[in-house]
DNA sequence: AGATAAAAGTGAACATCGTTCAAAAAACGG
DNA sequence: CCGTTTTTTGAACGATGTTCACTTTTATCT
């Protein structure tokens, strides 16, 4: 039985995810410990370094989990006839109750920073992809002369501005509070950029 | 002389706002030590905690001069006879330029994080509004229905838009290379959401 | 000026981290 | 069942933020 070796490293793995999961869901990242979270996965301090590089190696895991959750949600949120422009509402509004919803993990995914020159690994860059893919289609649809790098950037742009207005007003760094109007101020904010593209023809 | 007194503490708490500071810009937020800022500043270990409450306490220090710093950069950047479009894309371009330049001190403005259940002393909470406040005006300009507390709320909002696409590209948390393109891309963003606002009649 | 009290400054010591690695335990092969 | 390999363990290490008994400096009074 070779095989039941990577099993069980596996299966650790696995529990060392869930429980750092959980403890960045609940206390969030900087409550993340490497003797809480082994204890909780029910494996000796040093067993964590047997099955992950590092603490910021698992963190990485966790958000690799919690990108593809993202994922699944920002697909399956819009209607396969949907009109493009309330495609792209739709992903809007599905953003910020992801990100209302499981505030901490999110906040991890955006703020979690390795030590100086160290850069996160590839694979994992690719997996923020997830976070425009989807709009690319829908904004392709409404402007069809924007292809390429030209589409890609324009979608980049479009989920960043929708982020920041998450990100400022979940971290309460103004005075007002925006919270209770954050989602309906993110639907003016898509409308009016739409708007300003279609006026712009294409040029965002 | 009982003034002595405040002053030779005054002039270690600049020293190390000082050394802070140059940490912070140098290393990132994370390369700031306790015995490294002493040592810099000349002084004891122990020294900080006579002068400072907390390292947190000394990073919202360093913040505060950040935001003041950023504050007199966008208030001299618009003309005073500019149009109101105009002054909000100036504004933009110097948000932009300032984060480029000064990106670790930036950085560390909106990614610090003190322990949990404590909050930013409520004199650094009102430090933020510096970010909006040079963009109500000419956004008033523009859409002269749009008035108090609604008229604050699109100005965040547009800061916060603003503000996301800069931290996303200076991140670089996405696979193109957006970093030379960060300029020309607000400054789309922006007319995008201007246009949009004019269509929309203030509604943003 | 000198004595005395108060304040400020110091850095060794402590607590809490992440990480390592020699040793123990477990799994495996013959 | 013994020897070998692999896995798991947790004590030990180094780095870090913070405290506090002690020293040094400063201020006040006679």
């Amino acid at each position: 039985m070779g095989n039941n070796k990577d099993a069980k490293r596996d299966a650790l793995r696995m529990r060392l995810i869930e429980a750092a999961e959980s403890e960045i869901a609940e206390h969030g990242l900087q409550g993340l410990k490497a003797r809480n979270v082994t204890t909780k996965a029910g494996c000796a301090l040093g067993g964590l370094y047997n099955v992950v590089t590092d603490l910021d190696g698992l963190i990485i895991l966790v958000n690799s989990k919690t990108l593809a959750r993202l994922g699944d949600t920002l697909k399956e949120v819009v209607p396969h006839d949907a009109a493009a422009d309330q495609a792209i509402q739709s992903l809007a509004q599905a953003y910020v109750a992801f990100a209302m919803a499981e505030t901490n993990l999110w906040h991890a995914v955006f703020n979690h920073r390795l030590p100086e020159n160290q850069e996160l690994p590839q694979w994992h860059q690719k997996e923020y992809m997830v976070l425009i893919e989807n709009i690319v289609k829908p904004l392709h649809e409404m402007f069809p002369d924007l292809v390429g790098d030209a589409l890609a950037l324009r979608a980049q742009t479009l989920f960043a501005a929708v982020h920041g207005v998450v990100q400022m007003s979940l971290n309460g760094q103004f005075a007002g509070s925006p919270r209770e109007y954050l989602s309906q101020e993110v639907k003016a904010l898509v409308g009016a950029l739409v708007r300003g593209i279609e006026k712009g023809r294409g040029a965002l």
